[in-house]
DNA sequence: TCAAAAGTGTTGCATTTACACCCATGA
DNA sequence: TCATGGGTGTAAATGCAACACTTTTGA
């Protein structure tokens, strides 16, 4: 019987919060990478495939599940971990910071979220990961609508805009991006206006279909 | 020490040839699976990256090297091989035919190109992942140079088009397809011209990068 | 001179970009 | 009445799709 890697997932989290980008990391306990961080994840039991290993860790770490969740690449370079040759099959999700419950899993000294523009010092080979995860998720931004698992059910079209922004890290127009949205047809108009503050109130929005689809098919 | 599933990879090789798309497939030896046929791969040795599996495993079924070889996509169902659970990393080559020279690995007993539009039965779950290949390269082409590593390094834009429309399955417009392939900067015109038969001979072309790049950029 | 493939431009349509003002509200 | 964010239309440019004839050659 030959010998093979072991076979591992980290889940990539990414989440809108404070005007930026975040991401959700662990701290390591010792004596392994204490004071770097890494993704949520771990070895998969002989039996799970990877894609229940990743739904598994997410709810680990946030209490959430039914978010999009893509895998990303599988990175194997025999020497990403010093300790042995693992193979880790990456996964990004997608979660609406509101939902989450963030918890610290056993094996883990800390958690929490970082903005990806000023990343922490990170274990492995996830910095890579994470560059990669960030790419991936720009270009599919622009032709599904996956950005529904950021938002809450109902949203307006400026805090919708405001995601996308923050995301491609570029202002966009807001009569283009307006019409573009709605020429679409995935969102839905609902009867309720928000009322914050001095002005007039804002039309709240839903996706008509919260999963993920191609643009192009809607 | 926690037991995971193996590691394997395929490879999904495919090649224009016969006005059609084919792909190279194996048939295994009995007992295992005889009747049905399976993409070369196999278990990565530990130490060993799967980029480094599939460039091996290409290079011993074809004998080239140096050809688009990218990562499809991890296929990890714990039921997917009835006989363990084994994770494959599935990879996609696009070679030139005229540069093979086929070889049965020692584990095989018979190789061969088969077309892509009447597949036999295969073994495993790689109708799946012939599925998603097929779909993942009509994608790409649309959108990057890959196809260079299909052709010979000297090529007409007649023969580039018949490549674009055997692979997408639906004709394209002469005109239409060679202004947009000469606004993209991407060919070079060769000084030689090719004379078959009794008509104009055409001008030879050559991509001025032999190396996977998104057209936008170039 | 004929057959066979190579080669070449223009027009309409759809999509994308750029851009500035009025609206509704609460303080 | 003023400050604040919500909401809207048009014109130019660009990219894409449709379409037919002339050129060069060898037989």
């Amino acid at each position: 019987m030959m010998i093979t890697p072991k076979v591992a997932v980290d889940v990539i989290i990414f989440t809108v919060r404070n005007e930026a980008l975040q991401v959700l990391f662990v701290q390591l306990k010792p004596p392994l990478h204490t004071e770097m961080w890494a993704f949520p994840g771990g070895l998969v039991p002989s039996g799970e495939s990877t894609e229940e290993a990743a739904t598994r860790c997410l709810f680990e770490t946030t209490g959430v599940k039914d978010v999009y969740l893509e895998q990303l690449y599988t990175f194997s370079n025999p020497h990403r971990d010093p300790h042995g040759h693992v193979v880790s099959v990456a996964y990004v999700a997608l979660v609406n910071r509101t939902r989450i419950n963030l918890r610290v899993p056993g094996k883990c000294a800390n958690i929490g979220w970082l903005s990806v523009a000023t990343p922490p010092p990170l274990a492995y080979d996830h910095a890579d990961m994470l560059q990669y995860a960030i790419q991936r998720l720009r270009w599919k931004l622009e032709y599904t609508n996956i950005v529904y698992s950021l938002l809450p059910r109902d949203f307006t079209l400026t805090e919708l805009q405001r995601v996308y922004e923050i995301i491609l890290g570029r202002p966009l127009d807001k009569r283009n991006f307006r019409k573009k949205m709605l020429s679409l047809g995935m969102l839905q108009v609902t009867p309720r206006a928000v009322k914050v503050g001095a002005h007039r109130p804002a039309r709240l929005y839903r996706f008509r279909r919260r999963m993920p689809m191609i643009i192009e098919v809607l």
